[in-house]
RNA sequence: UGGGCCGUCGCCAAGCGGUAAGGCACCAGGUUUUGAUCCUGGCAUGCGCAGGUUCAAAUCCUGCCGGCCCAGCCA
């Protein structure tokens, strides 16, 4: 998808800042990354970020690497990166490159011992701790490290031994020679290389040493030739360490950071360590459980990859921190399966209709649009007979006035059939109406009556004896908290109704068949997706229909 | 409170000294065999606050106020 297929046009400060790069001839090319660590699976919020740097790329003929920022052999995994890679594929993006930092690990190396041979890096010695206490507060400067100053020569001989394996974890630490006393905390000697004697999912156990983010990120960058990188707020205060290693050491290249907010979604939870919480804590059935903000939960539940890219260029990118709303999501959504989705007919909750003027054993076939506005999306053809099933929720004992639906005396349109009264229902002993009994109106078939009489209400029906059984899982937002994360503990205000599980529900025989990749609308209920999953017959909710008589009714409670 | 960053409509967001775009949400109408879609209209004399500069300030200056981030051998 190119940029004039984007229904948003994005334009934002950073775009701003690459347009007048390439305006100026400071870049003849640009060239961005997007940089996940493989420690969890890619969520909504890594949308922004894919969004930004392939968008960035795609619409300045530029290039865009997908790097994995795998410094951190003991939280990585070969199941994130293979979970990332399908995503961004599945959000359609192709990257030019496809890197891994592992991939610089000898460069990486070469350059730190440059940095050591000018006096600009040392072995410390101290502990984790004691560094701790040497790096002084946010007010008070930190103090020199007795080690600040050994020679080069005993510095490049204790690398050379970390590099070997001579040394337990925590024994020694390459640190920047920067400055303790500065009031930026990053710049205060910062580490750049720890021992860590842990298999690495694809350097093996080749390196008992790994590089620290801020020494490996800005190195691996200019290796790349990245014009602009991109990251997120938090960012911010590392920049001058981003910028203080590429102004020491030999690389082809010195990209220019630049910070973004990251998104954050109402009533959302956006952590990669919070949201394995849940699928460790049971709490949701999985990564790609469909309440999940995550790329893959978001695919499971119905999303398309266009609509998560309109959200993206509808929610701009700034330097402030915000929280968008899940109606700005939905709308992205209902806005791309309004144009695609194929509709049908499904009863959630199934009331049976019985019609007692209607013939015993007729069946008649009637024609249907598979789509209201689109022709040439065709017709098919549906089933009537004498007992039908309707949506519970359209008869009501007690209709108010401007409830369009059933009630006794009411008459209603079933769509794409006949005009239908109620005339009487039936309760079980709970007092429960399990029945109603109806008449319908020959002349109205198709609809329309000859008469002209208008009927204020048109509900969905199926065919009884063509219905088939099917579960349909209804999905709410996951959290009752808009900000769950600002919470002491955020698995407290979990929503317990974030899914409900509807058994027998009754679907067009059609939909035995649905297709993995089919979205449809199932007329007045919302989207849904056949789950990707499932053994049975299992349809997911993507998201409901607007529904304005849902409004109106909790307004008038 | 040392440093960094941010404050434009309920939620996002343009704007870069010339007199407040747009989207979502909301409200009011119209069309409609989905109370859907679609269409029309409404929605900041105001840009965190207070001063100042200027013919002219959301945009420049000063001072306040509020919010976020940083003291991992995580990224």
């Amino acid at each position: 998808m190119s940029a004039e297929d984007e229904k948003i046009a994005p334009t934002n400060f950073i775009r701003n800042i690459i347009q007048d790069d390439l305006d100026s001839a400071k870049h003849q090319a640009i060239q961005t990354r997007f940089p996940p660590e493989p420690n969890g699976y890619l969520h909504i919020g890594h949308a922004k970020s894919i969004c930004l740097n392939f968008g960035i790329a795609e619409d300045f003929a530029g290039k865009c690497n997908l790097r994995f920022d795998d410094t951190n052999p003991e939280k990585e995994d070969i199941e994130y990166v293979n979970a990332i890679i399908d995503d961004v594929k599945w959000l359609k993006f192709d990257w030019d490159k496809l890197q891994y930092s592992s991939d610089y690990f000898q460069p990486l190396y070469d350059y730190a011992i440059e940095l050591i041979k000018q006096g600009k890096a040392y072995v410390d010695s101290l502990s984790a701790e004691e560094i701790r206490e040497y790096r002084g507060t946010l007010t008070e400067p930190g103090k020199a490290s007795p080690d600040r100053n050994r020679s080069i020569e005993e510095n490049l001989d204790l690398f050379a031994r970390m590099r070997a394996g001579e040394f337990e974890d925590g024994k020694y630490l390459l640190r920047a020679k920067i400055d303790m006393a500065s009031p930026n905390i990053n710049m205060r000697d910062p580490a750049l290389y720890r021992i860590k004697k842990a298999h690495h999912q694809r350097t093996g156990d080749d390196w008992p040493i790994y590089p620290m983010y801020d020494y490996t990120h800005c190195i691996s960058d200019a290796i790349e030739e990245i014009t602009h990188s991109l990251c997120t707020l938090e960012f911010e205060d590392h920049r001058p360490l981003y910028d203080w290693v590429l102004d020491e050491v030999k690389t082809p290249a010195h990209p220019r950071q630049i910070e973004f907010a990251r998104l954050q979604l109402k009533y959302t939870i956006t952590s990669k360590r919070k949201l394995n919480q849940l699928v460790i804590d049971n709490h949701v059935d999985g990564w790609d459980d469909p309440r999940m903000p995550t790329i893959s939960g978001l695919r499971r539940r119905g999303y398309t990859p266009e609509s998560i890219r309109d959200f993206c260029n509808r929610i701009g990118v700034t330097k402030k921190d915000s929280f968008i709303e899940v109606a700005v999501l939905e709308n992205s959504i209902r806005e791309d399966l309004n144009e695609r989705a194929v509709r049908v007919m499904g009863v959630l909750r199934p009331l049976k209709v019985t019609i007692k003027n209607y013939p015993d054993g007729q069946v008649e076939e009637l024609t249907a649009k598979n789509h209201p506005q689109k022709e040439e999306m065709g017709t098919r053809s549906i089933n009537f007979s004498k007992v039908i099933y309707i949506e519970r929720d359209d008869f009501m004992e007690d209709a108010p006035k401007k409830f369009f639906r059933l009630s006794v005396g009411r008459e209603v349109r079933l769509r794409y059939a006949y005009y239908i009264t109620c005339t009487d229902f039936v309760k079980d002993d709970n007092g429960e109406v399990i029945e109603l009994i109806c008449s319908y109106d020959p002349e109205t078939k198709g609809g329309s009556s000859p008469d002209g009489r208008k009927v204020k209400g048109t509900i969905h029906w199926v065919s009884a004896e063509h219905a088939i059984d099917a579960q349909v899982n209804l999905y709410d937002r996951l959290f009752t908290h808009p900000n769950p994360a600002s919470t002491e503990d955020f698995s407290e205000h979990l929503n317990p109704e974030s899914l409900t599980v509807l058994e027998n529900c009754k679907l067009e025989p059609a939909l035995a068949d649905a297709r993995i990749d089919t979205h449809y609308q199932f007329e007045r209920t919302g989207y849904f997706i056949k789950d990707s999953k499932a053994d049975n017959l299992m349809f997911n909710r993507t998201v409901t229909l607007r529904d304005t008589w849902a409004k109106l009714d909790k307004q008038n409670q």
